[in-house]
DNA sequence: ATGAAAGCGCTAACAT
DNA sequence: ATGTTAGCGCTTTCAT
């Protein structure tokens, strides 16, 4: 029961006019068509008079082109993805288009079919944290022209656009920090599904690190916990990692939500932050600069994230064939209260 | 430079049939058309080797309707509506439609631009965390039939859609709770704009428990904070503010970015939660579960609120002369070490 | 300087 | 049991 809006026909009729003229006016070719400056008036006016709003679906059916972009993400309610997509909505209406997002749960089929969604819906392009272990799918988003970038994370050997940062550089760097310091049993804890390649570098950086000093890493040292475990909350393997683990002095751990797992139960278990163990994580969110004690933190580049991520794509949307452009950002250590031991 | 994907004539030519048919069957009105099994078969079996996807968005054209809502709030990385959304995506999601989001950024003009946006891309309707003071603007949304659902802040007076907590019961019940811990001296911190309902009724609330004790409370005691301010990270205010009000024992804020901007101010200060003084605020999020001291809180029912607001809305699409419907929902106290004193 | 007409891909009322 | 046709609102080519 929505008002009947204007469209192009009621401005035209009214003026007696062509809905050709009408369309030429308002898409600010007047003066290219030679539509004389008088006709041109009256049509603004009695656009603005009728309220006339035009119709961006009909534009975008004739088009070919809706001016949305699509947001695909883990979960879109995870700090950092939440950043993201505020900086992307941000450069993205810049620009002059909207964002539709979507949350993979990690779910690898999920994903395939939001992203169906997407280009049913005729997304210009979507900017993708792909949780797929199959770059086969990846490929055939390319095959089929479809615009996107991923972010995060990407493929080796798929030739796309993406923009993610230095991970192995990062948890490196970090972990020498902490070896530094003075810890030989650093501990380190992720998510799976572990062929994502932000968390599989974060791996290697951390063993590189270790593997340099002629450190051991136990086994154990590491865990691994399911993405779905963490969203129901089910820290017992958390916990038990803890109870096991008395030795460790110092962990890394590669992501914020796992990290608030840890946190709270290290609260349980009356472990202190650093005194017991010192603590580093990735994701400069709020949250890690008012615990105390504040976390140390790798730090993501989101702003540049987004804006890249972006400009990438609507780069590639204007160009007949794009080059794909891959950016590998770096990222900055936070040195905060946790790891002073 | 799109893979060319197959339409609804690519799939009826090569099986020598019309578009109708084609449609018909495919909308699972085969049957109910009469069109004959074998048919139907061949129809669906086509279908799928030209992977035949329809265009929604000549479909939304057609049909005037795009299986889209829209979702409105301040700013969609705040972990408060970040979760909200990942909600209604949930649900919205169930009901195949898709969500669109844009963050006003408490900017009254913006939100009014953003809407009409929403409209010129033909949402089927919104859900809208509304920052205006003005509901002659609202009311129009009504008067042209757009059919929207607000969340978190309504308009008194204004019939329409709503799902909101009870907001002034939240700050009288916790006041309350403040005062029987003997505190006399309690502190309010809260965001400017002030004429947003929830905002307004959290003062109310709180006003409402200290005069019913005979307690002044002195002006110096309310603390408002402009939303660009905390945007920028700009804190002096609340520095100044606890520098020149040391005898309160106890303070309430309204929100969780706030609550993170006075938690920074106080480490600062070197001012003890909850020894010096006694913090509760707005919204469980998992930051206030696991800082030291966790933080007792409000917790406002997000799945209830996300999952009513996407029936309402629904629901109301559906419907031709649709009756408005209002949800007031009760919020949770949590206490948690904030307050032990 | 302006307009007619086609067409984007789909649905549905109305034939046959 | 199946097809013809119009039309959603817009842009654009080609006429005039």
């Amino acid at each position: 029961m929505i008002k009947k809006e204007s469209s192009l026909s009621d401005v035209a009729r009214q003026l007696g006019v062509s809905k050709t003229l009408v369309s030429f006016v308002l898409n600010n070719k007047g003066d290219e068509k030679g539509i004389s400056k008088e006709t041109q008036k009256k049509v603004r006016e009695k656009a603005i008079e009728l309220n006339y709003q035009p119709n961006q679906i009909a534009r975008g059916l004739r088009l070919g082109k809706t001016k949305t972009i699509g947001l695909l993400v883990a979960d879109i309610s995870n700090p950092f993805y939440a950043r993201i997509a505020r900086i992307i909505e941000f450069y993205a209406e810049q620009r002059g288009y909207k964002v539709m997002f979507c949350s993979s749960d990690e779910d690898e089929n999920r994903e395939k079919v939001l992203l169906q969604v997407f280009r049913d819906r005729q997304v210009d392009g979507a900017i993708i944290s792909s949780t797929s272990d199959n770059p086969e799918y990846i490929k055939s988003l390319i095959r089929d022209g479809f615009p996107f970038v991923l972010i995060d994370r990407y493929f080796e050997g798929v030739d796309c656009n993406y923009v993610v940062v230095d991970n192995y550089q990062a948890t490196y760097t970090s972990t020498n920090f902490l070896l530094n310091k003075g810890n030989k049993n650093i501990g380190f804890i992720t998510l799976s599904p572990s062929h994502i390649s932000s968390l599989h570098e974060r791996k290697a950086g951390y063993l590189g690190a270790m593997n340099e000093r002629k450190l051991k890493v136990r086994p154990e040292y590491i865990l691994e916990l399911d993405f779905s475990d963490v969203k129901k909350r089910n820290y017992q393997s958390v916990k038990n990692y803890f109870i096991n683990n008395k030795e460790l002095t110092a962990v890394f751990i590669t992501n914020n939500n796992l990290t608030v797992a840890v946190l709270k139960t290290l609260k349980e278990l009356n472990i202190n932050v650093p005194k017991d163990i010192a603590l580093m994580t990735f994701d400069d969110i709020d949250i890690f600069r008012i615990t105390t004690p504040s976390i140390s933190v790798v730090a993501q580049p989101v702003d540049e994230i987004g804006k890249h991520a972006v400009s990438i794509l609507l780069k590639s949307l204007e160009e007949v064939k794009p080059q794909f452009v891959n950016k590998i950002l770096q990222t900055k250590l936070i040195i905060r209260e946790s790891t002073n031991r």
